[in-house]
DNA sequence: TTGTAGGCGTTATCAG
DNA sequence: CTGATAACGCCTACAA
């Protein structure tokens, strides 16, 4: 209290002629990045406490060093629907995992339209990871990239020399479709992700498929058509329990058109769908089999294990990341393909005769 | 291709130069804080255009005008346990709502001791918002109150003058307490939230209260005490399904000892419970009752309602949100109570004889 | 080891 | 409505 309040914090300027040294000397102190004489230091770190300076200002040394520490995730839609979907969790912790110690942290975005002020192109950060590709998505690549910021893109097709992180998706799926072929079935529907930002819930047609703009989508229902060509499929409106609660009625209510299996395109679907099933009394696998994709832990199955193809998700994540931290340190980045497990469960059996 | 390389990217100085006015002009054409002829305002955005200028540099700005447009939310442990924790993403949810047009997005740290490059230090961030507030997290405290930023506490004891977002947990932790007591119930075992960063699993004991640095837990203890005062209890590691499984067998395992109803203090410790049960072959709710807290959507119950308090979890992070705004612009920031909505469900019953 | 000087790219202010 | 100028707070050659 022997001063006036004072009008402005303290700057590092003011610590060093507080402490009778060259801001750059104080400066070094802070940044350990020379050497300082031990009684220097002393001298410096005990007028910084004097004065209440709390280390040099973030958002000046940004701005010196032309890096913030902040990598942006940007996300499709609502961030609590993100993170309601396992696979995007877990790609985030690998995610943080494979920036380690190079960010400061994760700014998670929405990807939204060409708004004026869109937080794309007013955030101070170092790199961009986008996640899924759809249309909106596309935009948001183009300001990314305008910017000139490293850019990785996750499960989507970027175009360009845009490295990104891929699945296996068709070969993956056509893999659990041909579990399923092989157990004879042949009267199958199929349950899609996504076609694009409608997200509707619909009879997939082939103009619908001409016009997705969400590659995952389209590439694991590649893979199954691979399969079963003429399969019929219902597009859910986002990878929910209930959603494949709502498909899997469409698809079973009718005994006439009920199918022998279903495939569905991430696990939380076929879970949906099975629950649908057990509503209308049908057995799993017994008159029913049901496949999902993910490779998720998925509760409220009892006792139930859901064929699938196990994706790496924490490994998409870190491997994001890591590409990140390479072009940041000047490396160009890579395209890396990782593949996915099949991994045979309970929830399908031989057709019900 | 009519230049050479450019050796480094365009600055709002080499736009004004090619359009042929000031450079305080040009700047004023993208932030949109005054008036300029629209004659005026083509030619900057055409030369912009030209040179490949993608706008002002986010991290000059930030220098400049003092804000960086980002709010820091700091997490206890690990991302994905955080996400995997429903009440945290609504929270979340509410809270991007909160900060709608303010904020350029969320960036989400954990919060680690107190490391020398810790994020907490150096990222440029306008405030802080820090959610729980374990021994560790008031460390966090610390450093941000240091910093001499805005900082909201949600659910968490920050002393001093800090605004902080809190529920009534004592009197809603009660009021399931109590209903489980009218049902007849005398025979009770408590499933607590982690005690502090230990987060060990393990009886409750006086010491370990004493101990304890998170609040909500002691809080909600304490509202089931105040029914059920002897009740004996059990530490979860953590507010997760099989937490409640674990816990759940280790009470009710042996019929000896078998109480007729369990308080957890969240719906996922609760599903667990229930799960154990069903397990050892108990129903729930004619052998036992299970009551939980929170709110949120369960999976995987079949059909029971789960007897709980609602929280308003996306309201709690509007209006942290709300605060952080209100404090950025210069108010002080507000202490806000919320309160829970007790919800009878199906999960309660009276005691068996 | 310490000090000096210049600039990172913007934007607020104020005069024309 | 436009233009000149001065910070914002820090970092880093470079020189001593």
């Amino acid at each position: 209290m022997s001063s006036q309040e004072t009008p402005r914090r303290p700057t590092i300027a003011d610590v060093a002629r507080e402490a009778g040294v060259a801001t750059s000397t104080a400066s070094v102190v802070f940044s350990g990045k020379a050497n300082v004489a031990a009684a220097t230091r002393e001298r410096v770190l005990a007028a910084a406490a004097d004065l209440g300076y709390a280390g040099p200002d973030p958002r000046a040394a940004s701005l010196r060093r032309g890096r913030s520490g902040i990598v942006a995730v940007v996300l499709e839609g609502h961030l609590r629907a993100a993170f309601l979907d396992p696979v995007t969790t877990a790609m985030m912790d690998g995610l943080t995992d494979g920036l380690a110690d190079l960010s400061a942290g994760i700014l998670l975005m929405r990807d939204e339209p060409g708004e004026e002020g869109a937080a794309i192109t007013h955030a101070p950060v170092d790199a961009f990871v986008l996640i899924g590709c759809s249309g909106r998505t596309k935009a948001s690549l183009e300001v990314v990239v305008g910017r000139g910021l490293p850019v990785v893109v996750i499960e989507g097709d970027a175009g360009g020399e845009i490295p990104r992180i891929t699945l296996d998706n068709v070969a993956a799926s056509a893999d659990v479709a041909r579990h399923v072929h092989d157990l004879g079935h042949r009267d199958v529907a199929l349950v899609t992700l996504p076609l694009d930002s409608e997200r509707e819930r619909a009879a997939v047609t082939p103009e619908r498929i001409a016009n997705a703009t969400v590659d995952v989508t389209v590439h694991r229902l590649e893979g199954m058509r691979q399969v079963f060509p003429d399969a019929p499929a219902i597009s859910a409106s986002g990878s929910l329990i209930d959603e494949g609660v709502l498909v899997g009625r469409m698809l079973l209510t009718d005994p006439a058109t009920r199918p022998t299996a279903v495939l569905a395109q991430s696990d939380l679907l076929a879970v949906g769908v099975i629950r649908a099933a057990e509503e209308l009394g049908l057995r799993v696998p017994e008159d029913l089999s049901v496949a999902g994709f993910d490779g998720i832990e998925v509760d409220g199955l009892g006792g139930l294990t859901l064929t699938t193809s196990v994706q790496p998700a924490v490994e998409k994540g870190r491997a994001a990341g890591e590409q990140v931290a390479r072009m940041l340190g000047g490396e160009p980045g890579m395209t890396q393909h990782l593949t996915c497990v099949f991994r045979a469960g309970t929830t399908t059996g031989p057709v019900p005769r």
